[in-house]
Formats: C-alpha cells, sequence, structure tokens
DNA sequence: TTATTTGCAAACGGTTTGCCGATTA
DNA sequence: TAATCGGCAAACCGTTTGCAAATAA
C-alpha cells in the first residue's frame, strides 16, 4: 500500500473534503486496526466514521464509497451477505469461512494467468475478476 | 443434465405443486429456447412464468427459487447488476462481456483443481467457490 | 463566487412475509 | 385430514436521490 487514499483522490482529481478525509482514513486503518481480514460492510463503515464524526450522513458514506469505486480507488464486493463492503483495490482473492464468515485473502498468479487465458481463449480481454472460495476449517483433533 | 428438476424434488422430498412445476420447467427450458447464455433474473422469469399461468404471483417466484436453491438444485448468481439469477446446479464459471451484457459459461478443470489446493494450503475444505471474469471482446477488424 | 458537496428525509427496487383460503400427499 | 402452499398487499432493508443549506477551490 504504497500510496494512501488522500493521495489518490488528488492524482484522480477527487475532491477532497473533510468528511472523505475521514472515510478513507476509516477505509485505510480498517486493515491495522482490526486485522488482516476486516471488510466492513457500509453500515459498519458508518458506525466507525460516526465515531470520529457523529454528523456524517449514512448517505455520505454511501456516496463517497461509490465515488471512490468509479475512481478507482475502491473495489466493491458482494459475497453472500446481501451488504456492499468496499476495500482498497488490491488484486486479491477471497477465501470465506461459511460458518464463521472469516475473510481470508489471497493472491495466487497461476490462477491470474490461467483467468487470462481461458479469457483470450474466448476471444476476450480481462479486465477484471471475481474469485470467491468457500470453505469449511478442517478440523485437526478439535474444533 | 441427467435430471429433470421435477426428478430432483421428488428424490429430495420437496413437494410439487402446479406452479412449482410451471416454475421448474421454465428454467430447465430457459437454455434450450434461449441459447446458451441465458441467465434470467427473477423477474424475467416472473414474465415467462406469467405467460404460462398469469395467476402465478412473484412471491410464488421468489419462494420457489429459494426453496430449490436451499434443496441444493438451483444455484444463484448476482454478478453485478443487483438482481439474482438462478440457474441449474453444474458447475460452471461466467465469462461475462461487460459491454453487452453476454454471459459465456466455462468449465476448466485445471482452475478447479488449484481452487481445492489453495483452501486447502489455508486449511479449508472447499465446499464452493464463485468466479466470474468480465472482459472486453478483442477485435477482430471491425466489431 | 461558482460549482460541488452534504444532511435530511423521502423514495426506490428487489425481496420477504403475515394472513388466510386453497391445495398436496 | 393434516401439513404445506400460494395470492395479495404490506413490510422490509440496503441503497439512492431531491432539495436547500454549507463548503471547497
Amino acid at each position: 500500500m504504497s500510496e494512501t487514499i488522500e493521495q489518490k483522490c488528488l492524482s484522480k482529481g477527487v475532491k477532497l473534503t473533510d468528511q472523505r478525509r475521514i472515510i478513507a482514513k476509516v477505509i485505510s486503518e480498517s486493515k491495522k486496526a482490526y486485522g488482516e481480514s476486516d471488510h466492513p460492510d457500509v453500515d459498519e463503515l458508518y458506525n466507525r466514521v460516526s465515531k470520529i464524526d457523529p454528523k456524517i450522513s449514512i448517505a455520505t458514506v454511501y456516496r463517497t464509497v461509490k465515488l471512490f469505486e468509479e475512481a478507482g480507488i475502491l473495489t466493491k464486493h458482494d459475497f453472500k451477505s446481501g451488504k456492499a463492503r468496499y476495500e482498497i483495490n488490491d488484486d486479491h482473492n477471497h477465501l470465506i469461512d461459511i460458518k464463521t464468515g472469516d475473510i481470508i485473502e489471497f493472491v495466487d498468479e497461476d490462477i491470474e494467468e490461467l483467468q487470462k487465458k481461458i479469457a483470450s481463449k474466448y476471444g476476450y480481454k480481462l479486465v477484471d475478476h471475481k474469485l470467491e472460495l468457500y470453505g469449511i476449517k478442517i478440523d485437526k483433533k478439535n474444533e
């Protein structure tokens, strides 16, 4: 994560406001502060933002994440929950524990390669992809 | 597609009604009648069902596809449209044309293998997976 | 100053549900 | 017959939007 969200906004011409800075900060810190697999949905984002500035409305949070997504700064995920989750644009995939909801991030070069190959086989240039694995923990002794 | 949806209902103890039979029929035929890449959303399903029996309500369509999904007969997809699509449970992936919305189905053994390997690498047994590729057609001469 | 953004509350759209009469096994 | 289902309309819930006041550049 070389560049902050704020820096990306500047370079992409996205105007910064106090609200947007706070939302950007919360998203950036959601990894460090809550661990690797923290994927807050919009509502949870709003809760965290509210603790910093309770006057920010949820409409602003929605507008901001959408804006950041359109600017290519964030990526939207849906998983199997009905609620949207946003995270910093970074090419990784997700392994989701169907029992606990835990989310593990992973990258795999071989899969990336295969995906490109498949797309081109059908005459397409790959521009985006989504890979979600759902699994249950293999128990070692107890669980 | 060896077994019909009706047969699957019987073997899974799902009670059959006229409405469910019609909905099952429409889903089964959505491939043959409309071509390989026909993935009707619930609303479109309802439209087609209505032509056979206009008295069937959309609530019944929703209840039925959900029931079939829970019985493991259908699989739900969301793609990037906000509307749910259901299709017969069959392990394939999707390549979506981001310009036209065309959907191409594909299966790839190598990818399946890799996915299992990755899951087990993290201590998980793979129980489900979702792979969506989004691409644009490579133009050959014109388009 | 001028365009853009925000907060509020109302609207939206896909999906679910409570009620009760109708239908299935 | 006993249990389940289906139709209707209202509720639900995540998300979007119109408006007027506030703010960024």
